[in-house]
DNA sequence: TATTGGCATCTGGAATACCAGATACCAAAT
DNA sequence: ATTTGGTATCTGGTATTCCAGATGCCAATA
């Protein structure tokens, strides 16, 4: 008998990784504040080694810079760089949509409507709300088959969620997010490319619209 | 007087980067061929620490697969890769002329006409053709103004021209793409937005076609 | 002959040691 | 009072060391 899956094993800077990522996007670091390897190898309680790693993937991917001999600093969140990532989105979303269309069937849309309905099951914890919005989006990603894209749509949606978990705190309307996701369904159930499109267009802008107008600034 | 400017410094990590990345798109190493932290840590004279996190990056990139406790595997290059690397890039490029065309002004456009005549100075030399084609791609990206876009264009970009090594190499007609890029400053001078994009996709299409002839599968 | 078990030797992962740049502070000199 | 220079001590960058998983060979065994 032979595992066929990769069955990677699990790696300190992974765990690394995902740690230091869900305290910026939880905001238990702040924008701006600044992380030092030592410190955060002791918390973690992993050498620098691995830790490294972890935060190279970590800046490369927009959540920290690294300024060399001097520390770490968690990225500011701006407008310019909300914006940013709304038309990545935008694009790419749409383009996700484009192409999962073709390959739909009655028992892949079944699940999607699933994945949105776990929406209903959420009370008040604005984390559980994110999640529930980012699991829709994301298995639409998924179902694109497009690997690369899955990847980047998984990453501006953690961005987003960083951006966005204040304006969530202050209360925004959890049916409201459901029914545009509605909206986007029916689009899928009749193959309509443009009626999706405009569906996850109108759902994107509002999201925008809301986090930029929470910002403070 | 101070430098207002960052001034990183040379960091190994990101000379090692470069070099082996550039390894790869020149075929140095073939695809699907096997690395070793330790040879080429010898060979770059660098040590094992910043020779990972550039060997990270490239892996976050999609260039290499680190297979932990066995080594690095080169990617290989196949019609998948390829036609999601080919989708991205279709849908991001139109979103930079998006981006670009309210911005542009008449001394930018004749900056864009420059560039694009450097194609017609190379002889023979495929990496000098390359890197004159990628040139004109990546200066239209900049002006974006989108920096995350930037920089995926950028890595798109350098994947295409991986591909693209080997079919450059078997004679591909410089004054196709040259007339192909023109057609694209044409719908820039007009700030047409269909007709620009019309040209950018016109010109992937045949770029993809092109690589995917001569995949050899 | 076919199979198994152990060892030599690959690999990358992680911990640690060491070095140089950056910075802040304080005392000495002007 | 102000400037200057040295030092203590931060930082991350790099090199080195140690360890464990993976692999292949080969002899011992059935």
């Amino acid at each position: 008998m032979s595992f066929s899956k990769a069955e990677q094993p699990q790696l300190f800077k992974d765990h690394a990784y995902k740690e230091i990522k869900k305290g910026i996007i939880q905001h238990k670091v702040e924008p701006g504040s600044m992380l030092y390897e030592r410190s955060l190898s002791e918390s973690l309680g992993i050498s620098r080694t691995p830790l490294k790693l972890a935060l190279q993937q970590l800046e490369l991917e927009g959540w920290i810079q690294s300024l060399p001999r001097k520390g770490i600093v968690v990225q500011s969140i701006n407008r310019h760089d909300v914006d940013e990532v709304f038309q990545l989105r935008k694009a790419n979303e749409v383009l996700a949509i484009e192409l999962l269309i073709p390959l739909l069937d009655d028992e892949t849309i079944e699940k999607i409507e699933k994945v949105n309905k776990q929406l209903l099951d959420i009370k008040e914890d604005p984390i559980q709300f994110m999640n529930a919005d980012s699991s829709f989006h994301l298995f639409l990603a998924e179902l694109s088959q497009n690997h690369r894209l899955n990847q980047l749509i998984q990453n501006l949606t953690d961005h987003v969620n960083w951006y966005g978990l204040v304006a969530l705190k202050s209360g925004i309307s959890l049916d409201e997010v459901y029914s545009e996701h509605k909206l986007i369904i029916e689009g899928l159930k009749a193959r309509n490319l443009d009626q999706t499109t405009d569906a996850v267009l109108n759902h994107l802008v509002h999201s925008h619209r809301t986090i930029v107008a929470n910002l403070g600034e």
